[in-house]
DNA sequence: TAGATTGTTAATCGATTAACAATC
DNA sequence: TAGATTGTTAATCGATTAACAATC
């Protein structure tokens, strides 16, 4: 099997098949197919099998997808067997609800840390972990092998938030804040912006 | 100027460029290159000019383009310049802080009513609203003009929530849970999927 | 003027889709 | 067997990129 580098869009299709599978299995059900899978994903179910039939014959014919199987072999592909670990920083609304969902646990991800400037907050237990002040983010971070920090900040302190967790070594950041945030070459910023995927839905619903 | 249907790729884009815009005039920034827009929409610059020249010369060689005019200009084009009403279903901590957050507001949407299925949180007050109880959606709909449905309620909850928005005329859902929704046709669902974004991401650090 | 950045072209590459034989 | 769905092909279309003249 060529071990090629995959493209943007294969590499982003398969995380949105994994998800979904994820999910799916969760419910209980253990085949899909092609077309089930693409409704969820909206992606057309022949360039589902087309991006899977790259990698080996998975499915059965006239059956579907065998759905541990499935994810199986696509967390293989994306190399995303293990577990990663996560700083939080952040634990006003929107961070306890990210503490308490288990929709990064679900994926092999776990929230190693929880960091936040308020002092009322700091020693405060959330989700099973002590909040700590961000001056602890260097040795926590290298100490707990963090490679991925999610920024549930106000916009107001996004900026300085995404430093401390640069400086200390963290290549992956996820921005909930509206804050636009510059990175250096190697880190990879990727900001929720829930309005802009509105504004898209809108227009197809407007025209 | 061709009245076509943009394409989805290019409305995404455009989604996607308003929304920094947006941010980048919060900022008091006046003018941008498609050089700086392209670091923050990890777009190719060439291909940002390529989707504005489409619709006319926006730009100032040598300068760049102005923000005010580039946002009036890209919500011509997406036609979401009015003013759109949403409901929020579900005011627990992600509820509570998509309410108090901006991130809709500046981009012209406004959260009308909130809804909860807890008794002890009907009638609280919540971002300048009331809570409400489920069952008065579809009047609430109807009289205030709502097309979004926002899910912030746990992935058990979140089916039956999506339906009686569906029932009483919402035809875009955003859902925040984890739940996978099925919509009859002509309704579009928007599932939030951070994990599935992590694991894309992800796999560009470890490769 | 000199430097910067747009608007546009041309060439390439990946995404998308319909269609259908293979086969469970 | 009959129905369903995969795996794969072929053809088209949009995305992507480098390059550069135009021009602020």
């Amino acid at each position: 099997m060529a071990e090629k580098r995959l493209t943007l869009g294969v590499a982003a299709r398969l995380s949105r098949y994994l998800q979904i599978l994820t999910q799916t299995r969760k419910s209980g059900r253990s085949t899909i197919s092609s077309r089930v899978l693409s409704e969820y994903a909206n992606v057309n179910p022949t360039q589902i099998r087309r991006d899977l039939s790259a990698f080996g014959k998975f499915g059965k014919r006239g059956v579907g997808y065998d759905v541990d199987y499935l994810i199986t072999r696509i967390k293989d592909i994306l190399h995303t067997a293990g577990q990663h670990n996560i700083a939080l920083l952040g634990c006003g609304n929107l961070g306890t609800a990210i503490a308490s969902s288990d929709v990064f646990v679900d994926h092999g991800f776990r929230i190693e840390a929880v960091f936040d400037l308020d002092p009322a907050r700091i020693g405060q237990r959330i989700g099973g972990l002590t909040v700590q002040h961000p001056s602890e983010i260097p040795e926590t971070v290298a100490e707990r092998d963090i490679i991925v920090g999610v920024l549930a900040v106000p916009a107001s302190a996004a900026s300085s938030a995404a430093k401390s967790l640069i400086d200390s070594g963290v290549r992956i950041i996820f921005n909930y804040s509206e804050a636009l945030l510059d990175a250096p070459p190697g880190v990879t910023v990727h900001s929720m912006s829930p309005a802009g995927e509105l504004l898209y839905a809108l227009y197809f619903y407007l025209s």
